[in-house]
DNA sequence: CTGTTAGCGCCTTCAC
DNA sequence: GTGAAGGCGCTAACAG
């Protein structure tokens, strides 16, 4: 067993709310004893236990994360853009997947309150009613990631989507594109993929052009790369814009079976800004700023809402812009 | 405030304790009162304080994850493989990121020490002797997963790096390949890396063939496609064997820009068995098991140690394999 | 089967 | 500036 704060007090030589005192720097402390006390923290290489620490303070300062998936490659990025931040601040994240069903996302945050975790950090592919009621029923202090709450009833970061979209397709018209297909998942239900489908097709219509909908069963590489392979059978249209970067690899993939030349027959625009869109040739256009600095801003934002620091807005929204890189654009020298 | 077990004990008519009893069904209860006791917490929609019950059990069912970088792909996967089996055995994770810096892994390993944790999963690049020596202070069970401690004094879950990289070069001359050159980064510590260069030598020596070393300052895609280029310039090797997935990529689109064609003019063998495999074109051949199953198998070890099950060995290593794909084999008909 | 009683290790008023 | 004392919410003997 290791050694408690009484043990420390006791070999300083005071009492251990002094010691207490030091370590929390919560009131000033006579120099000469906070010096002995310090010493003897060294000498016994005591460490406050953060759990009783917890109990006592009702502060934990951990934060819960709740996201659908780690593995997925921007998730990942968001994730690690949620702990750098949440280092800074000496919180830690206890990191929990609910694969986007809302039973477990329920469940998991009231585990997280079991937790006695500080905040929650909650990413989830669509936000319904009973999320809301969750949320307010576990009474954590929340911020949404990448989610979006329509009635702007609890704190958000987020984009634009369904502008982020229009401005694609914009963008694809000024490059001459005529047709241009949306690919993404159709579930039914409110999801980022559907906000990006409605600025597609917002912007489509105010073009005057052609589009097509192809719609996917879930947005993997895997399913997609078939369907879009099938699809270009039966022509394809002169520009394709995914609902996310592995759907858009999924589609340069699919062209080049086709024998498609990118961009040169077919354009292609991804979303997310993910690492991906470097690593795949020709070099993905995309929409967005970096997954990274999007669980950056959340974090920041969540510890803001900790230390009641002053908040502009509750609602989040950070620019986007489009990243143009070689699907679009006439390659370059390599 | 919210309820407390004491708000539910006075609800049922009970003490507290037999309230503890039920929830952690710790010993047996009469079926009424029980039945009592769980209408209560039902009514008072309680939830047990878990800092509380860490505090008093000195067991807080959350375990230490420590990553070099979550946001590396096949880590993401890793930590998905460990938090899906944390959970099925009901324990939360805290993810760390520690950049692969020693001075940091110490202080987190503090810091999870602090939080209580009832194990750590550990992962680095590469284990130090002050590793170790930071272990067995903080006296938690441990295990190490994908980092190998050479002597065998912590437990661990790892796969025979040394012998996957002999293979890899065996497959590679039974394809009919001469000359084979490793791609990974040197940094002079005893790395994942440095086992299967160590590997893919003995295996270029048992074979008596040619082979070429190419050293990175780093092993990111970027950093590697320009080195690899260059190195192309002056005569490509039969094969290229490189230290992960990522710089199997790199090595894809190197050749390619000098116009080898994959498999005909040079293969490709990568490691790890990430997702990029498959989303590469073409599809790579890989090394090893999932990361997934890695971070599955080393946090059910885990719960093995941490609830006392008989361990057939400390010392866990994990079968690999080739999985042959495009990258070395005749293109398959899309 | 159930209740009582100590703590777990720390924070936080209060007095001094 | 420092000490004493009372919790924080729960588990875990120990009685009954």
């Amino acid at each position: 067993m290791s050694a408690t704060i009484y043990d420390v007090a006791r070999e300083a030589g005071v009492s251990m709310a002094t010691v207490s005192r030091v370590m929390n720097d919560t009131a000033v402390v006579k120099e000469e004893t906070k010096k002995r006390v310090l010493e003897a923290i060294a000498k016994l290489s005591y460490r406050p236990n953060a759990i009783a620490r917890g109990l006592a303070s009702k502060r934990t300062k951990t934060i819960g994360v709740i996201v659908p998936d780690v593995s997925a490659a921007f998730m990942a990025e968001l994730v690690r853009g949620i702990e750098d931040i949440a280092n800074m601040y000496h919180y830690h994240i206890i990191l929990c997947n609910s694969d986007g069903q809302l039973d477990r996302e329920k469940d998991l945050v009231g585990t997280m309150w079991e937790k006695q975790v500080d905040g929650l950090l909650f990413m989830s592919p669509r936000l319904q009613q009973e999320h809301i009621d969750t949320f307010e029923e576990a009474q954590l202090p929340i911020v949404l990631c990448r989610t979006d709450d329509p009635e702007g009833r609890i704190p958000s970061v987020n984009i634009n989507n369904r502008q982020a979209a229009i401005d694609v397709v914009d963008y694809l018209v000024a490059k001459g594109c005529k047709s241009i297909a949306f690919v993404g998942a159709q579930n039914g239900l409110r999801t980022l993929t559907d906000e990006r489908r409605v600025g597609f097709l917002q912007g489509i219509q105010r073009n005057g052009i052609d589009s097509q909908l192809i719609e996917l069963p879930n947005e993997t590489y895997a399913t997609a790369l078939p369907i879009l392979k099938n699809a270009f059978k039966q022509g394809a249209p002169r520009a394709i814009f995914t609902a996310n970067d592995e759907l858009a690899i999924a589609a340069e993939h699919a062209a080049q079976d086709a024998s498609l030349r990118i961009p040169e027959d077919i354009m292609i625009v991804g979303f997310d800004n993910t690492k991906l869109t470097e690593m795949s040739r020709p070099a993905l256009t995309t929409v967005t700023q970096s997954m990274y600095d999007y669980g950056a801003v959340a974090m920041r934002f969540l510890t803001k809402l900790l230390s009641d620091e002053p908040i502009s807005t509750y609602t989040v929204v950070l620019p986007h812009q489009i990243l143009e890189k070689e699907s679009t654009a006439p390659r370059l020298i390599r």
